[in-house]
RNA sequence: GCGCGGGUGGCUUAGUCGGUUAGAGCACCCGGCUGAUAACCGGGAGGUCGCAGGUUCAAGUCCUGCCUCGCGCACCA
């Protein structure tokens, strides 16, 4: 069998056409049997993972990366891949990593993929840096969005309904309703390749784990760090639930109110002083008023009555006497006045005036109740300068109130009414439909209570309109309440938070200084109690006299019941296994040192609080896995998008610091967010949720995943782009699938099998060095980037690297060399070499991209990917190492890199830039790319002997030549070193720069200069302040490049011959024929051995040599073939092309 | 309002210590090349580097102010 044809393609580049075709293929292999379109799925035939002597690789089918991803998947699943990954390190040192737990109660999208991709691909590189690193899963199970589900499902719109349906049974929904999307995840997590073991997971509801919560709170309560208080919070009476913030976000509605201006009577003064509020409801609980020490406040009298233009209620008599701030009197103000006197609210401070209601709040011990109190935060931005404080009902009144010591009493009930006793006429009625009989109170003559002015003790009422939180189920506007609440008191161990937070490695740096870091300065008591049901409870008991226990077991709760029992209170039994949720610890009723009955204070914990214990409650510690524990912790990575920063980053090392005095982890990549293509924050309710299956199952998960990592650093907003997902698969792994292909279909073919073979590498071409040089250049470059978190940038290069140096310029440069059917040790070199290259790629790519690679180093080693070594060395089983350190030698003796050779490098540099220039000249002249020149020269530059043959096939040129007479082709140009010019030349600069630039006769003036100094403009300029460029002389077909930086940097000109002869244009001819009888074939779908029957007119061609002719014939495989003489007309079903003047007609058939 | 991070051709982005022609990729146009893949090569068009000041011989880069987007905090009386 002929394969010629084949052959024929590779020397259409070559000017030595001919010399390598092989005559005699009789008796060799068939190249066209291989399997073009076969499964890649036959690829995956090695049964042994862990052999190494299955090095004989098999040829590869076309690339359908979705069926090569899911066949791989099962694979694993047969190998237990990931746990062997993990048992083949098991002496290396431990990299201990955390899973930060999601909540598996809503469907996972393409953000969570990219958090799990960076937490994965630091795991697997370690891995393969020989640490051992397991992965334990974990599920976020409590919690309010639970509840917010089933009580959406249920239709459960308040916590009377919730109660009226079953605690029990309600947590039991919340118990079932936090696995809805569990498949889902696990779907997903396996899709992906997130190795990570979800057959052991940590569950936040599971006893064990909420026993471990307990332990901790207790530790938080034994060194008196938990205290019960109050935390103002929104509040919707109607469905008797605060909100935290994030739900607050959902309802915020502008809306119109009334708001006053109200007169607070001085006791020992006849003045009064201005308040304004936006919610009247407050009044009947103000106990104080506010003053900002430093705002200057005035005293002013009323001097005549107010315009036509007064509306509304409220007034003053002329005479009465007013207090406010002095920037706001023209705001406020309806009335002409006189200032009496000018002060600042410190001299305010102490002034007792009189309660608006009286009734409404005891004063208890309280010797501040109703008098002026100060408070930087007071400002006059609007208002009157004096803030009317109302302690239960506003988060800086409560502050205000607990540090003054004002009554803590609550005039509003949890149903949203005023407590009996307020007022008769307000007592049992709905706040918010009081507004206008508080109005009508104030405004009676002597006021609400009787001891204001003829005027009353409104002076005003404005509509103000503003946003004001509403409750995103009921839409009733909240109220801001102080409801109980239990503390941790971070703010007792800020100094610790910080320095344990100064040592933690954050990614990037400014998270952790900036964002944590300033949050961590502003720390305040950690409010830990809900008044939910669906929880880890709040392990507290309470007697009626404020008596308090924490329970820090179950252990410790069988004997408190038991304690209760002996002291005759009724108490459930209380086995090992009771369920530590509520109702059933609610039923539980303890006894006090002095025998009183103590409830359980029915709260429980932030499910933040949770999350933050899993570095230990994952182990069940201390009651179980101890040394587990010890072993791991602080953990040594950690990984989340950036919106954790006040979410488990900070609640590890709240519940680190407090129950540990530790930091709880060392290292943390905080990711940025996820948006869409639009730059809009993917969220459920915005609906924009790309889902990673769209992906997963066109491109596949490997590009995925690594269009994530390369589209930007990964604390960046990523703005998710389909379109680069399907760029990422067409350039990156399409690419290296088609360099692997090409290797491995001749591998197959020739039985290359890398450990029966050897080919030395410094015997191997300069091709073959320069590709494994680059290969160890770029592997360092990328494991910098790892280690600096720059995987960005790293796999950007390695990307650059596979698509450019290695499939566009070596493969391209090494086809010919395995279409060589004779073994030749310049093929094995390559074959060598490709499969050196593949492999140590496929390990640098395996932990973003974990498929492809392993299907290409199972094929070409017959181990899995995920066993190997990482190529820049194992620190991780070096001894003594730690996740930490290690003896750097020791860990740089173990990397596996090919030899580098930076000079073959810069050289390589230069040739390609050279084969540039050249079609670059071909294109300014109009020559043709099939048209050989008789020859090029290279006009300076290194000694690139061994290149020419290279070039010449790369330039289409007959033969190279090196030109030493640098002046034939090039001429000089100046260009000014500003760096070094700018000092001497000050203000000249420009002018002096571009007298240098300008220069009639730059070789003189480069003369002068290398001489001792040229004046220019005044200016002495000295060698060090220009720069030599050398270009190409224009006359010439020639381009210069210029390579290497700075000193060492070269021009290097080519020049081509435009001469034509008729024996290169008749070459030329025979090329431009040829190709387009190749594409007829092609066309026609022709087998490659098939033979045709060519016959070809031209008009106005070049004289045809016999040889060219011939060539034309062997090439085409043509048996016969007939060059018409000129003159003779084609018939017309001929094709016909022209190529410069001349017109080609030719039939195939 | 305060803090952090952005704003560079239609899109995605690089840009070091301030150095004079702002660099890539996608898409577009022209040409070339191809038994090389969803390719490859050369060229082209497309940029007031968010705006306005300032420092400097020189600003995408440093400073000030503003606009705008994202995130977080405080959102108040």
């Amino acid at each position: 069998m002929h394969i010629e044809g084949l052959e024929g393609y590779a020397s259409i580049f070559s000017p030595f056409f001919g010399t390598n075709q092989r005559t005699d293929a009789e008796g060799g292999k068939n190249r066209d049997d291989w399997p073009k379109k076969s499964h890649f799925g036959s690829d995956i035939q090695n049964e042994t993972t862990g052999g190494t002597n299955m090095a004989r690789p098999s040829s590869a089918g076309e690339l359908d990366a979705v069926a090569l991803e899911t066949a791989l998947l099962e694979q694993w699943k047969q190998e237990s891949a990931f746990q062997a990954s993990i048992e083949s390190r098991r002496n290396g040192a431990p990299f201990i990593f955390l899973e930060g737990p999601p909540t598996a109660n809503g469907k996972p999208g393409i953000h969570h993929v990219v958090a799990r991709t960076y937490k994965d691909l630091v795991c697997r590189w370690k891995t393969m840096e020989g640490f051992l690193v397991e992965r334990k899963g974990g599920w976020d199970t409590h919690g309010l969005p639970v509840e917010i589900e089933v009580q959406k499902r249920l239709d459960l719109m308040s916590n009377e309904q919730i109660e009226a349906f079953g605690m029990d049974a309600f947590n039991q929904a919340c118990r079932e309703s936090v696995w809805t999307y569990e498949a889902a995840w696990r779907e997903m997590t396996e899709r992906m390749a997130y190795w990570v073991d979800l057959d052991n997971p940590y569950v936040t509801l599971h006893n064990d784990y909420v026993e471990s919560c307990w332990w901790a709170l207790k530790q938080m309560f034994d060194k008196g760090l938990l205290y019960r208080g109050h935390k103002v919070l929104p509040y919707c009476p109607q469905t008797g639930t605060s909100y935290s913030s994030h739900e607050v976000a959902l309802g915020y509605k502008e809306v119109e109110e009334p708001s006053v201006y109200v007169k607070f009577k001085l006791i020992d003064d006849d003045a009064s002083i201005l308040a304004w509020t936006t919610t009247p409801w407050t009044l009947p609980g103000n106990v104080g008023l506010a003053v900002g020490p430093d705002v200057t406040y005035v005293r002013c009298r009323i001097k005549e009555a107010a315009g036509e233009s007064w509306e509304g209620v409220g007034g003053a008599e002329v005479g009465e006497e007013i207090i406010l701030a002095k920037d706001l009197m023209k705001e406020v103000l309806r009335h002409h006045v006189d200032i009496i006197d000018e002060f600042p609210g410190s001299s305010l401070v102490g002034q007792a005036y009189e309660s608006l209601f009286p009734e409404a709040v005891p004063r208890g011990d309280s010797t501040t109740a109703w008098t002026v109190l100060e408070a930087d935060w007071v400002t006059t931005t609007d208002g009157t300068g004096v803030v009317h404080t109302a302690v239960m009902y506003g988060e800086d009144d409560y502050n205000l109130g607990m540090e003054a010591g004002l009554p803590a009493y609550h005039t509003v009930g949890m149903d949203g009414s005023f407590v009996s006793g307020t007022h008769p006429e307000l007592d049992g009625k709905y706040v918010k439909d009081c507004d206008a009989t508080i109005i009508a109170l104030l405004s009676a003559s002597g006021g609400s209570n009787g001891k204001g002015p003829d005027s009353g003790l409104l002076y005003r009422e404005k509509a103000y309109s503003h946003d004001y939180p509403h409750c995103w189920r009921t839409d009733h506007p909240l109220l801001y309440y102080a409801m109980d609440s239990w503390f941790v008191r971070m703010t007792a161990v800020k100094e610790k938070l910080l320095e344990f937070n100064d040592n933690v490695e954050w990614a990037p740096d400014w998270v952790g200084e900036g964002r944590f870091g300033e949050w961590l300065r502003n720390v305040k008591d950690w409010a830990i109690s809900r008044e939910r049901y669906w929880g880890t409870p709040l392990p507290v008991w309470r007697s009626e006299e404020g008596e308090m226990k924490c329970v820090g077991s179950i252990e410790e709760l069988q004997a408190e019941v038991a304690k209760a029992i002996a002291a005759g209170i009724e108490n459930p039994e209380c086995p090992d296994d009771v369920d530590l949720h509520r109702p059933i610890v609610d039923n539980y009723t303890l006894v006090s040192d002095d025998g009183k009955p103590m409830h359980r204070e029915p709260f429980v914990m932030d499910c933040w609080f949770d999350s933050g214990c899993a570095p230990f409650a994952q182990w069940h510690h201390p009651f179980d896995g101890g040394e587990r524990f010890n072993a791991s912790f602080p953990v040594d990575y950690i990984c989340e998008g950036v919106d954790q920063t006040r979410g488990w980053f900070y609640t590890l090392l709240a519940v680190s610091a407090t129950v540990f005095d530790s930091m709880a982890y060392k290292r943390c990549l905080s990711l940025g967010l996820i948006l869409d293509a639009e730059g809009k924050k993917m969220s459920k309710s915005r609906g924009n949720i790309v889902d990673p299956w769209d992906h997963f199952n066109r491109e596949g998960a490997d590009a995925t995943r690594w269009y994530m990592v390369t589209a930007g650093a990964p604390w960046n907003p990523l703005k998710f782009d389909s379109n680069g997902v399907r760029e990422t698969y067409a350039k990156m792994f399409l690419t290296l699938w088609n360099v692997y292909k090409f290797h491995v279909d001749y591998a197959a073919l020739d039985g290359f099998d890398p450990l029966k073979s050897e080919s030395p590498v410094e015997q191997r071409s300069e091709l073959d060095r320069w590709i494994l040089s680059r290969l160890h250049t770029v592997a360092l470059g990328y494991h910098d980037g790892f280690v600096n978190w720059q995987y960005h940038k790293a796999c950007r290069d390695l990307e650059d690297f596979v698509v450019n140096d290695l499939s566009n310029w070596y493969v391209r440069r090494s086809r010919r060399r395995l279409w060589d059917e004779a073994e030749s040790g310049d093929k094995l070199a390559c074959q060598h070499t490709l499969h050196e290259v593949l492999t140590t790629l496929c390990k640098l790519i395996a932990p973003v991209s974990p498929f492809m690679v392993d299907t290409i180093h199972r094929n070409l080693n017959g181990s899995s990917v995920h066993q190997a070594d990482w190529p820049v060395g194992v620190p991780g089983s070096i001894d003594g190492a730690t996740a930490d350190a290690w003896d750097e030698a020791a860990a740089k003796a173990t990397a596996t890199l090919p030899l580098q050779d930076l000079a073959l490098e810069a050289t390589m540099t230069l040739i390609r830039e050279l084969a540039e220039a050249g079609r670059r000249i071909r294109i300014d002249v109009g020559r043709r790319q099939r048209l050989p020149c008789a020859q090029g020269w290279i006009v300076a530059g290194p000694d690139l002997a061994n290149f020419h043959d290279l070039l010449a096939e790369e330039l289409n040129v007959e033969s190279i030549h090196v030109e030493n007479d640098l002046d034939r082709f090039q001429r000089i140009e100046l260009a000014p070193n500003f760096r070094a010019l700018a000092p001497k030349a000050r203000a000249q600069v420009n002018d002096v720069a571009a007298a240098i630039k300008g220069a009639e006769d730059p070789e003189a003036l480069l003369e002068a200069i290398r001489n001792g100094g040229a004046d220019v403009l005044g200016v002495t300029v000295e060698e060090s302040d220009v720069e030599v460029k050398r270009v190409e002389r224009s006359g010439f077909a020639a381009q210069t490049v210029e390579v290497g930086e700075g000193e060492a940097s070269m021009h290097v000109s080519l020049v081509l011959d435009m001469n034509d002869t008729p024996a290169l244009l008749s070459k030329g001819m025979a090329r431009d024929i040829t190709r387009r009888v190749q594409a007829k074939r092609k066309a026609l779908d022709l087998a490659i051995e098939a033979t045709i029957d060519l016959e070809v007119w031209m008009e106005n061609a070049p004289e045809m040599l016999q040889e060219d002719e011939a060539w034309v014939a062997h090439e085409t495989r043509s048996a016969g073939c007939v060059f018409h003489p000129e003159g003779s007309s084609a018939p017309g079903e001929a094709e016909t092309f022209e190529v410069d003047g001349t017109i080609v007609s030719f039939i195939v058939s």
